[in-house]
DNA sequence: CCTGCTACCTGATGGC
DNA sequence: TGCCATCAGGTAGCAG
């Protein structure tokens, strides 16, 4: 599911819900979704605490608390799902008809705020600061920050020799883009996906840069209009399929000059990318 | 140090 | 219909 605008979208939507809120009660009912956390650290962590901020770090989202905080990471298929009360949760968490998968739950002050991962990738962890979650503390330049600018992606590509796919993808560099909107803005900024990072030229980063925040900026809107429905766990992110022009089309006609996207494989991931265009 | 590959899980889909 | 292979928006960890 999400790359960096999709956790944005989370993260603003589930702000005005939950901030302010008094977490009392903690379950745990996957407990492979604390791993390798045991899941009496995330329960003592977040019983009693209130949550005093929302906040996404590339594709992570922060829980900050009193005293502490969580971080939660939802790999492909982890999500936000919303109940009204310990009632809802305890008749629909895992069973029954109108079954809701749930990995983990917390009962606010008011309403449940739970994660789900049916794939049981994702993870929720409980940390004394977010840079005490490794994979946090690893995070390079957040793609919408301030800091990205076209001089720091230049410089940042100047440093690796990787297919420029590959570079986009690691966290460490630019943090919160992921397979979907790295071929996209390949395919707007028109460069080759399998061109070394190191070998562009300062416009192609330049064009790479505005390609990378528009894109990114763009499906952000489509995130929030209509903004996530936490109550409905079939929820999905709706019309972003109308802003793609590489990603998922291979075989049909390039937007811009008509020639079939090509599907690729670029470290066991699917790149999809126009040969004609993107040189 | 850098890079490439696998494992981690479950579910949907398409070919036979 | 059923069975199998393949694919999926991410990343930690490990071998070379």
């Amino acid at each position: 599911m999400p790359e960096l605008p999709e956790v944005e979208a989370v993260a603003r939507t589930l702000r005005p819900l939950v901030e302010g809120r008094r977490i009392y009660r903690c379950h745990v009912l996957h407990s492979i979704a604390t791993k390798p956390q045991d899941p009496t650290r995330l329960r003592g962590a977040s019983e009693g605490q209130r949550i005093c901020d929302v906040e996404r770090r590339g594709k992570y989202l922060l829980l900050r608390l009193g005293r502490g905080c969580i971080t939660l990471h939802f790999k492909l298929d982890g999500q936000m799902v919303w109940f009204e009360d310990e009632k809802e949760l305890a008749r629909r968490a895992n069973r029954g008809d109108d079954r809701v998968h749930v990995d983990v739950a917390f009962a606010l002050d008011k309403g449940v705020l739970a994660f789900a991962d049916r794939r049981h990738f994702g993870r929720v962890w409980a940390w004394e600061k977010p840079e005490d979650c490794p994979g946090v503390a690893a995070l390079g330049t957040d793609a919408l920050s301030a800091e990205f600018t076209p001089a720091k992606l230049a410089e940042l590509l100047s440093s690796s020799r990787r297919p420029l796919k590959e570079f986009l993808l690691d966290q460490w560099r630019v943090a919160g883009i992921g397979n979907i909107y790295s071929c996209e803005a390949m395919w707007r900024a028109r460069i080759e996906p399998r061109r070394r990072a190191n070998r562009l030229r300062r416009r192609d980063a330049r064009r790479l840069h505005k390609a990378i925040v528009s894109v990114l900026q763009r499906a952000l809107e489509c995130c929030l209009d209509p903004a996530p429905d936490f109550r409905d766990p079939e929820w999905w992110y709706q019309g972003l399929e109308k802003i793609l022009r590489a990603y998922g089309r291979e075989g049909d006609p390039c937007r811009r000059c008509g020639k079939p996207i090509r599907r690729i494989s670029q470290g066991s991931r699917s790149t999809f990318f126009c040969a004609r265009c993107q040189t």
